[in-house]
RNA sequence: GACCUCGUAGCUCAGCCGGUAGAGCAUCUGACUUUUAAUCAGGGGGUCAUGGGUUCAAAUCCCAUCGAGGUCACCA
């Protein structure tokens, strides 16, 4: 049958429907009295073939229609919950409707709690009202939706075939719940900082543009929050502070990658970034005991422990483990970059010697850090924004965790010197990167801000969506994105 | 952006050494009073992503386009 075909068989349907008992379109409400995980747990001592009196109202969608109606299966968000109708014994109006129910239809149905002499928790149905109709038929019921475009350009679909799905997005937003409920318990304030940037700074990636009417000037979707957070931290509004929001990045995509993607940041001021450090773990591994209730998760055929402490390590320490190639000891960058090629990492000329060390790293090392670690001592130069060691000038006061191989965490103690942050911008928009990159920006609105003076403060940034893949075994970002982006289709 | 793979019924898939399209689920008709992916019998349902080419003949081979997935590149 076409699906035009079906569309008007279940559009009949409908019409006979509202002739019995009015458009189900026009309710407005219905008394469920129990889930179907409540009725399940409620009843849980019944023996197989004993019945009790009492009533409950529940509902949700059909999901299967078992022995022409005798049995029908209903998933709300808990649990599938088994529905009996005596074909024989019911009202007719009961039947008549019955026999005009199809998959996906919501109802409601109340009636009294038995289990079935083959061990089923069922509701043998004295009252059944179809509260909403599809008009649309539900994916295959035992294969579900396969196809991975159909599964993210039609998430309720998938959401409703999918059990995995519904778990994994559960968690996803379980955890950013566990997170904020975490940072609010250590009294950091939950702050909320523009979308809409005249230049967007915080980090370095491209930007997607669009254009305020009346204003009539170009605005950036932000990449970070970084700046205004700290700006905040700078205004006295609170010493601990987090934001938990999307950042857009107008870049390729990925099964790491999304368009737009959820970051924390945090910033507390009068600590460094070993705090962030402790801050972190602790954070990661309340995540993991509150989802699975060990610090221990399975990714794939890995078992990733998550228990603090995890292990610091240097970078070009790091680099020197996994290569035997020691770029302490090649501080030119010509030097740097001849050595780099000579182990089959090639980099573009006129890097810095913190660039090639950070390229290396990504081509030698990084895709090794399965088990949690806190990469140290990253170079100066590509951490404008952080404090360097006074002893070790071209060494910032910054860490990244890599789990999995990916970064999920980036800390660093605050850059809170005016004159230095605007030197390292100046240093930044000339330094060498892909050819039709725009220019960096120079925030002068930030700069000033610190000039105001900001307090020595740590400052954490971690990658909500990756964290996600890692809690609930997903290869891809798009599972923990519930609508990730898509080409448009005519 | 480059390369590889994929796109067949509403869904899950088979068919791909070229010969005019099949199965299961869903759907329709009938049977069935306790099913658990219910079962049994019968029926209907297709722009084989789109466009072009080769050929007597194309779902199948070739080219292009669109969409998707992957790898790489890009990526604080």
């Amino acid at each position: 049958m076409a699906a035009e075909d079906e569309l008007s068989r279940r559009t009949a349907r409908l019409a006979k429907i509202t002739e019995l008992c009015g458009d189900p379109f026009f309710i407005t409400k219905f008394d469920k009295t129990h889930s179907a995980t409540a009725v399940k747990t409620k009843f849980e001592g019944l023996a197989a073939g004993e019945k009790t009196d009492q009533s409950v109202s529940v509902a949700g969608r059909v999901m299967a229609i078992r022995n022409n109606g005798m049995f029908v299966v209903i998933l709300d968000d808990t649990d599938r919950l088994q529905i009996f109708h005596d074909l024989k014994a019911s009202a007719p109006e009961l039947l008549e409707l019955l026999a005009l129910l199809d998959l996906g239809d919501i109802i409601g149905v109340t009636g009294l709690v038995r289990r079935t002499p083959r061990g089923e928790i069922t509701v043998d149905a004295t009252e059944l009202k179809v509260l909403s109709k599809a008009l649309e038929p539900p994916p295959e019921k035992f294969h579900g939706l396969k196809d991975v475009e159909a599964r993210f350009r039609h998430r309720e679909q998938d959401l409703v075939a999918t059990p995995r799905t519904r778990e994994t997005l559960r968690a996803r937003y379980k955890m950013v719940a566990a997170i904020r409920q975490y940072l609010y318990d250590r009294e950091f304030l939950e702050v909320e900082t523009p979308m809409l940037h005249v230049m967007a700074g915080g980090a370095i990636a491209k930007p997607f543009v669009t254009h305020h009417n009346a204003l009539d000037m170009p605005l950036y979707l932000r990449i970070a929050p970084e700046l205004h957070l700290k700006r905040l931290v700078i205004g006295g509004v609170s010493e601990k502070l987090f934001e938990i929001n999307r950042c857009f990045r107008n870049e390729g995509l990925s099964p790491k990658h999304n368009p737009e993607f959820t970051s924390l940041e945090v910033y507390q001021a009068y600590v460094d970034f070993t705090a962030m450090i402790d801050l972190t773990e602790a954070i990661v591994h309340h995540v993991a005991l509150m989802l699975h209730g060990t610090g221990k998760v399975k990714f794939g055929d890995k078992e990733i422990d998550f228990t603090p402490p995890w292990p610091r390590k240097g970078m070009v320490e790091l680099v020197r483990e996994h290569t035997g190639l020691d770029l302490d000891a090649l501080t030119d960058p010509v030097a740097a970059r001849a050595a780099a090629q000579k182990i089959g990492v090639s980099t573009e000329p006129g890097l810095s010697w913190g660039q090639i060390v950070e390229t290396v790293f990504g081509h030698k090392v990084e895709d090794k850090l399965i088990q949690p670690t806190h990469v140290i001592d990253l170079p100066k130069e590509i951490s404008p924004l952080s404090k360097a060691w006074p002893d070790r000038p071209h060494v910032a006061q910054r860490f990244e965790t890599y789990v999995n191989g990916w970064e999920i965490a980036n800390a660093f103690s605050e850059l809170n010197d005016p004159r230095e942050q605007r030197a390292r911008f100046l240093e930044q928009a000339e330094q060498k990167r892909g050819p039709d990159d725009p220019p960096h920006p120079i925030d002068e609105d930030f700069i000033k801000a610190l000039a105001f003076g900001m307090p020595p403060m740590g400052g954490l940034g971690i990658g909500i969506d990756r964290l996600g893949m890692l809690m609930t075994d997903s290869a891809s970002i798009r599972e923990v994105i519930a609508f990730p982006t898509m080409r448009a289709v005519d």
